[in-house]
DNA sequence: ACCCAGGCATTGG
DNA sequence: CCAATGCATGGG
């Protein structure tokens, strides 16, 4: 059943990172398809004219694949924005139709984080996919993420097996064990946000701010601290990371995923 | 055999 | 308070 969005819209490009650095196992790319668990069933995402093929499409798939493909972003707020801008008015018109995809779940979300931390993203996804082979249900082609509370009763060194380093097996097994309420978190400002997520053994700056970007789909996030962007800052203005993000304020968050995915396709 | 890759906590000055 | 260090894997 065909999902609709505003155009310009285009899934081949917005999906482009899922197969640059590796999909994982709960977000698989395989025949020119997006596959990914909802609620024990497996939902395919295949490009169709007009918008995203979603295969099945109900009332419970809807949401939240929505929500994946990044419903949330102002894309038209932020193409009027850039119009007529030095560097993001060039990229919006080379990457039409790029919609970020977002981490629909914030539990996901933070692990994947953790995995991704100081490692390259194609290490991260392959420790990643063993870790939800082992421990996440599957269902055809893809499996569910691991649960919270899956993990939570898991010993760190069945995660050191699938190939997490002991800090990250610890940060993982911890936050699954924390008392942070990940499902709360959406209805606190950024600020907010960011001192709950820190607070947290393994969440740092880089961490929170992804989540504000990658989950919460927050206009403003900007990880200042990631060293793509960093590159991507360097390569697009030739400043440091922090004067550009003020430049580009409300739309931090939209402008560092064209930033990137304009440095990785130049 | 190196070195780097979309961090973070811990330790030592 | 800032600099140095360990971490584990995958790719070059």
């Amino acid at each position: 059943m065909l999902l609709r969005f505003p155009e310009p819209y285009d899934f081949t490009l917005s999906t482009e990172r899922f197969r640059s650095f590796g999909d994982d196992l709960a977000n698989r790319w395989v025949d020119d398809a997006l596959h990914r668990v909802v609620e024990g069933r497996l939902v395919t995402l295949r490009a169709a004219a007009g918008g995203v093929d979603v295969e099945p499409l109900d009332a419970v798939t809807g949401p939240v694949v929505e929500k994946l493909l990044g419903v949330e972003h102002d894309l038209e707020g932020f193409r009027d924005w850039a119009r007529g801008r030095p560097v993001l008015g060039e990229l919006v018109d080379r990457l039409p139709g790029l919609r970020p995809p977002v981490v629909p779940d914030p539990w996901e979300a933070l692990v994947t984080s953790i995995t991704a931390q100081q490692v390259s993203l194609l290490s991260a996804s392959a420790i990643r996919s063993r870790f939800i082979a082992a421990f996440g249900v599957g269902a055809g082609v893809a499996h569910a993420f691991p649960m919270r509370e899956r993990v939570a009763e898991l010993d760190e060194a069945e995660l050191v097996a699938v190939g997490f380093s002991r800090p990250k097996a610890a940060y993982v097994v911890g936050l699954a064990r924390s008392e942070l309420d990940l499902e709360a978190l959406f209805s606190l400002d950024d600020a907010d946000v960011r001192e709950r997520l820190v607070a947290i053994r393994g969440l740092g700056p880089w961490t929170a701010e992804w989540f504000l970007g990658r989950h919460l789909a927050r206009p403003r996030a900007w990880p200042t601290g990631d060293l793509a962007l960093r590159k991507a800052v360097d390569l697009f203005y030739g400043l440091d990371v922090h004067a550009v993000g003020s430049l580009l304020d409300p739309f931090q968050n939209l402008s560092a995923h064209y930033l990137l995915a304009g440095a990785r396709t130049p």
